[in-house]
DNA sequence: TGGTAATATTCTCATATGGTCATATATTCC
DNA sequence: GGAATATATGACCATATGAGAATATTACCA
């Protein structure tokens, strides 16, 4: 049987990636690193906005971040993120299929 | 580049996963069909909360459901949600590697 | 040292989410 | 048809989340 605290764990790491923003941001940094600059460009949404959502991927263990003087910089930290995104696309997909039917 | 609407079909599906009942949900159904009973159980929430969950769960196109004379039973559409989890679980781990350093 | 650029944080507001209780809607059995 | 069982839905409340505006912080440069 699962353990509560391993769901618990997981939905953690989901629910980090559960938002439109933050999937952009994912997305993004799947093509390499890069600075906040660039992702609020990226997000469309305010300087602020978009801190706060690397906030939550970073304390999820998502991304991290690295200081380069004055700006800072974002890495993706599991590639599999992507492959974990690709589900998501096939369970889309699927729905479609079916509803098409 | 991704399209906006792409990230907001993902996001969507990931957001219906992104809570831990529904994770004790769907990990329940990848070992099998049941009724919401027994998903009641599982869970351990109010049985009005758990149908709550379910049509979140439906409405994203991850389960479906079958009347079956009084009960009802709920399956898991597509089995790859269950790779899509293990995902999350290798961030957590490599996220306890890092900060155990 | 003062100024500017990049990023993070705080405040505040509106909306979304999850929970329970009570009630409605099947469906079966008598 | 009427009771009993299984599930869904609605009303309501508390808390979480996401947004921007304003402000704080950090690092670089003249």
């Amino acid at each position: 049987m699962k353990i509560k605290s391993d769901l618990r764990a997981q939905a953690r790491v989901i629910k980090a990636l559960a938002h439109e923003s933050r999937l952009a941001i994912v997305n993004r940094l799947a093509r390499g690193a890069c600075t906040v600059g660039e992702l609020v460009a990226v997000v469309g949404r305010d300087q602020s906005t978009v801190s706060k959502h690397l906030t939550v991927l970073r304390a999820a263990g998502i991304v991290d971040d690295m200081r380069k003087g004055q700006t800072v910089e974002y890495h993706l930290v599991i590639p599999c993120v992507t492959e974990f995104l690709t589900c998501a696309i096939k369970i889309i997909q699927e729905r479609k299929r079916l509803i098409g039917e």
